[in-house]
DNA sequence: GATGAATGAGCTTTCATTCAT
DNA sequence: CATGAATGAAAGCTCATTCAT
């Protein structure tokens, strides 16, 4: 008496489901080199074998879950960018990136995780992560800043350029969040978007 | 007839800043725990088992790299900060750290060795480096900071969550540059220091 | 369909035994040092990683070792020596010890392994097996032998030191059988309590 | 002006007697396999490169030191045979080895040396070895026993049988005290000699 | 002859991955 | 589908041996 198709694919799909999650923390709190695959399945609550039924590899796992981040993130952008004011959006998005890596909630490790997942791999399917990055995050943020450009809220410059500064200063602090714990209180939004209005 | 003191002396400084240098571009790209000792080996040119002449473990290779570089910035600083001007010297500095960053430069790689090297360790070494980080360079920072606002040249603030700030944002472009290479050109000065003035 | 846990066990129990049979036979032939785990895992006919399932590492494999061969030896001392007649159960226990020995029985290596334990290692470890031995093995004889006098069976002197000498002839022999092969043949029983009987 | 061939000979001969000496208490201490060249060097007061000068390897200096070790042992034996008594040859030639292993002198380590010598190596070089351990120690004392039993001063038996049992307990004796240390004293002699009258 | 820097094979150990069940 | 025993490549590290000086 098999289990009907649907069963099965929603089995499969719960236990994909706890690999990501056990697998996302797994890689933020101890990195990709030195977290494990019986790691993983110990977190997931199922034996390390099952996992490769649903990922290649470890390198595709974590490779996933870098893509997850980012969609996520873009999403958020995507969303809050609809009402024609590029200054609050961005401000909004700022604020609630600071209060995340205030906490250490899930989503503000994202960062350090998205960097790292390029300097541990081989370059090839690296190319494919960064087009990915470039156009869902960055070009997303640039088109942000573009639009308060006409608009005379941003200062002038190079938008992909302002783009990527405005997340390193992100991912600097989330960084340091990580390096210092309680010592580091995170900056108010002012501070961070402060290079924006000079 | 054997080598005399001073050649084995001069042999053996040449082979340990082969091997420092070889280290930290390795341990900068691919990070503490994906750099094994064959690839800083075959990077400085050398056999594995020599390495060992010259430093312990590759825990200690990585601890002593980290060591030096904050050394290096800690000195950078001190030097900097007699004149009295604590915006001038400040914007010298991270002038300096910039252009290092943007042309690729090892210093520019220490802010990048930092973070790593939380990450992957036990705790008890790490505490130590902890310290000397936070004496040496941050408080120092701090100072400088501190003194600025006095002049009211800085906006007001606690100058040590400003200074970790500041950092955040110099690693966040070390970072960035890291990962970008030459699609990311470093910000000016300006926009590094800009929430110091606002 | 996953292995059931009584099959798991069975697997895991038939491979341990492997090993340690296969270990033994090694750390007798070539001593701790020279015995590396490729020689022990081939020996056994398994990988090399397999035995780390079951052992965390190559001391521990070897202690547990000698842990065995004592347990056993005591044992067989214990069973023999309910009679109430320490001449007989001392020659009966000797029989058996030389019989194995000549035949090579894995019991005839505790002896040698026993000195073994010692060398190569760090003390600490040593130390707690070294006590186990003592009072099990040496201690248990003694009590034997002290039994023995009192019933003027065999001479007097401190019963600790015969049995330790008792011993110490034993474990020559194994040696020397070990070392001389099918030139030497194991002594008759008289010859080695010949000094009980003076 | 280079040294005449009289003085090198006479350096070499000083040097390969150094090398010896420091071997022969390294090995004894640590075993073959936990000695290493440099332990050797640096107890000879020389550097490692120099060893090789007079030995091809670490296993020909230790074979070497086998060798000298037998010789010497043979030569006593050889020695105190003269006179025509068996018994008190032999009681001689006992008594001073058990005195050797309860001072701990290094003449005493020698039964541990020479039967760590043949299980650490390949079977080749050690058939040499046993060769000339059968020829020279273990048929000289044959002979001993042989002529003793013709005086009718020992128990009849196969004399080269008797001879190994008795190296046997001499082996295990110095084995014990190497494990037991102050705890075991070694037994009279009488003890040790007790199956040859019996 | 003498040195010790340098090599690289080989060791113990870990862990991503496979596969019989 | 699910398990975890088993594999073996590769890591960090040691040390016998070589060789430029």
């Amino acid at each position: 008496m098999p289990r009907t198709k649907e069963q099965n694919d929603q089995m499969s799909a719960a236990t994909r489901k706890k690999i990501e999650t056990a697998g996302l923390a797994c890689f933020v709190q101890k990195g990709f080199a030195l977290t494990s695959m019986k790691d993983i399945a110990k977190a997931a609550g199922i034996s390390t074998g099952l996992i490769y039924r649903h990922f290649a590899s470890k390198q595709e796992l974590f490779t996933q879950l870098v893509d997850n981040t980012m969609m996520e993130m873009a999403e958020t952008i995507r969303f809050l960018d609809s009402d024609g004011n590029p200054s609050r959006t961005l401000t909004q998005v700022t604020s609630g990136l600071l209060k995340d890596i205030q906490g250490n909630e899930p989503i503000s490790q994202y960062f350090i995780l998205m960097t790292r997942s390029l300097l541990a791999l081989e370059p090839l399917p690296q190319m494919s992560e960064l087009k990915k990055i470039d156009l869902l995050l960055f070009q997303q943020t640039a088109r942000l800043i573009e639009e308060g450009q006409k608009l005379g809220e941003f200062r002038q410059g190079d938008p992909y350029q302002l783009s990527l500064f405005f997340f390193s200063v992100i991912q600097g602090v989330a960084d340091m969040k990580l390096f210092m714990g309680d010592r580091f209180m995170v900056p108010p939004v002012e501070d961070v978007m402060a290079f924006l209005y000079s």
